[in-house]
DNA sequence: TGCCAGGGATTAG
DNA sequence: CTAATCCATGGC
């Protein structure tokens, strides 16, 4: 960890509102992050960036919106469900007063949220220590000879960092960071070099 | 041109 | 519990 951090220095990957990474998280799932960008600019442009603005638009809105990101009707479907329940459960001023466990129980319960993109709105958008084990990070793993599941996975990296929302930001940008570079696709990975990191 | 991207739900074995 | 399939556009 010490090596990728004199390698990249101190980096903050994704500094946005709360609800905006909400949605956000929804549509980075399985794109790239500058088709989010596009959408997530588009979104802006009609007012349609926040809880109450996906709530309240049509569907074909939403739909023409996130198009550059793909999946877009599924999206658009989660978008809703999302910030529906958002909004039910009295915005996101009362759920950053809900302890963290229980606010992972209410966005895994949305249709459309699984655990890395609860785990990312929980670390990203509300400050909680939540590690988020995406695609970048298995591979690596991979590639160190490590093969536990995400569960194992999760409790190895927040037990190896100090228990803080900032520090497991910085050390999963650390880990995307250096996975495009090193390990640029999944098949990439043969002449990898990341064993020869210290964990 | 074909392959792949910061997932998740569903179905089949 | 693992594996395959669908959702779909954009970039190289």
């Amino acid at each position: 960890m010490q090596e990728l951090e004199d390698r990249y220095g101190a980096i903050s990957w994704w500094e946005a509102p709360p609800e905006e990474v909400l949605i956000g998280a929804i549509l980075t799932q399985q794109t790239r992050w500058e088709n989010v960008e596009r959408a997530i600019a588009t979104l802006k442009e009609i007012q349609c960036c926040s809880v109450t603005g996906v709530v309240e638009a049509e569907r074909e809105v939403i739909v023409a919106a996130v198009r550059p990101t793909g999946f877009y009707r599924v999206k658009t479907e989660r978008l809703k469900a999302l910030c529906g329940q958002v909004a039910d459960l009295g915005g996101v001023e009362a759920l950053a007063a809900m302890p963290t466990a229980r606010l992972r129980e209410e966005f895994l319960a949305v249709r459309g949220v699984g655990e890395e993109t609860a785990d990312s709105i929980l670390c990203y958008g509300f400050g909680r220590p939540a590690f988020v084990i995406d695609a970048y990070t298995r591979r690596i793993c991979r590639c160190m000879g490590i093969t536990v599941g995400d569960a194992k996975l999760r409790r190895l990296f927040e037990q190896a960092l100090p228990r803080d929302a900032v520090a497991y930001a910085q050390a999963h940008g650390w880990i995307v960071e250096y996975a495009k570079e090193c390990c640029r696709t999944e098949r990439g990975c043969k002449e990898c070099q990341v064993k020869n990191l210290s964990g």
